[in-house]
DNA sequence: GCCGGGAATTAACACTCCATTCACATTCGG
DNA sequence: CCGAATGTGAATGGAGTGTTAATTCCCGGC
């Protein structure tokens, strides 16, 4: 069974019927109580508030957003990517069963992430090495998440500091390389060099 | 300007039509020339069939694969997860535009610059000549980048210190000549002559 | 063909800047 | 108040870069 939060600034009510036609359970968004598996809101009234609203929710839980628009809003998603999905006013039922549905699903798997013998459990936080546990700060999980997840690029310190330590901190460039030499004590003398650092340009993994 | 596929079994015109009206460019899937960045199937009529095409493609060269479907269809694309969108008949133009949109951003990712067998990874950095990777410092991976950039024409020192070092880098024209030296070096006896230098005007690339 | 002079190549060196590392300050939870 | 986690500043070492100068190459003139 899923379960959708929804958010809408005007009357909810269509929303949550909207929500139970498609066979899913509806809840507020503001229940702290409960757990959710996508969070859909509606953009028809106050776009730009609910929006923001949307982002805030995103990056507190990662849980997948769903839009509800008219067609003439548009626009409005095309430089939003981290909207997962949308479904266009007048909201067809079966379609948007099928959006949970896609959307759920692609959720379930990433119960944890790999890379060679390290396995990140995204759930327990911890962190594998051959099966051999590793004990990483939050910090270290954190930007060995990232690096795994965007592997096979290079970051700078800033897009690091922005993407993993937060859009809104600011700090200095030397904490990325502190916490990049501790990661790589900690994996270990062989895959230190998963880290690789790129001269003047930041750091790469994988 | 993004390049669709399309694919049905019925007429094809609607198709084609609904493709140039989102300002996207529509090509047949049995066109072998043009290379696209979406393929279009429509599951309306004999939905099987095209389906097993459409997996057929998307095994093939890996792209985006978008469904229209009818809203009494959407069962059929429960368990299909390797299509990656669709929307519901009838199709809403300014719909379908943003979701092209969406498909086509996630796809660009490895971003890569080619001369003969060497190529520019732009995410990572990385350099390679017949698969085998060269490792190059900041400055000529700048050099060798803004010459395939603009390969074919005569670049002079000065020139190339304003654009690859800088608009307000005041330096001697000898470092082109230096970094141009190890660039070749690194580039290997066979390859070093695809830079050549132009006496008395300056160095050019392919 | 042989010079001569300008231009490019090459080698060697000096210096700058960047990453690393250490040591310490600060914050946070218990 | 303690210890762990995290952030910051400063010292260090080294890779990368630029410059200088010696050498080689190219090309026209005689």
């Amino acid at each position: 069974m899923i379960t959708v939060a929804y958010s809408s600034i005007g009357d909810p009510t269509g929303l949550v019927e909207a929500i139970t036609l498609t066979g899913a359970h509806a809840v507020s968004i503001e229940d702290e109580e409960t757990e959710w598996d996508i969070a859909l809101i509606d953009l028809r009234t106050e776009p730009i508030q609910q929006l923001r609203e949307a982002k805030r929710v995103n990056e507190d839980n990662g849980c997948p957003i769903i839009a509800i628009i008219t067609s003439s809003q548009t626009t409005l998603l095309e430089s939003e990517g981290w909207v997962d999905d949308f479904v266009a006013d007048p909201v067809d039922t079966l379609e948007l069963r099928l959006r949970f549905h896609r959307l759920a699903g692609q959720q379930a798997e990433v119960e944890t992430q790999r890379y060679k013998t390290l396995e990140l459990n995204l759930a327990t936080y911890q962190a594998t090495i051959d099966g051999r546990p590793i004990d990483l700060t939050f910090m270290e999980y954190e930007l060995l998440r990232y690096f795994i997840e965007h592997q096979g690029r290079v970051w700078s310190r800033e897009q690091l500091l922005q993407k993993v330590w937060g859009y809104d901190y600011f700090g200095g460039a030397r904490t990325v390389d502190v916490h990049v030499r501790r990661l790589r004590s900690k994996l270990g003398e062989e895959r230190a060099s998963w880290i690789t650092t790129v001269r003047s340009v930041g750091y790469r993994f994988g």
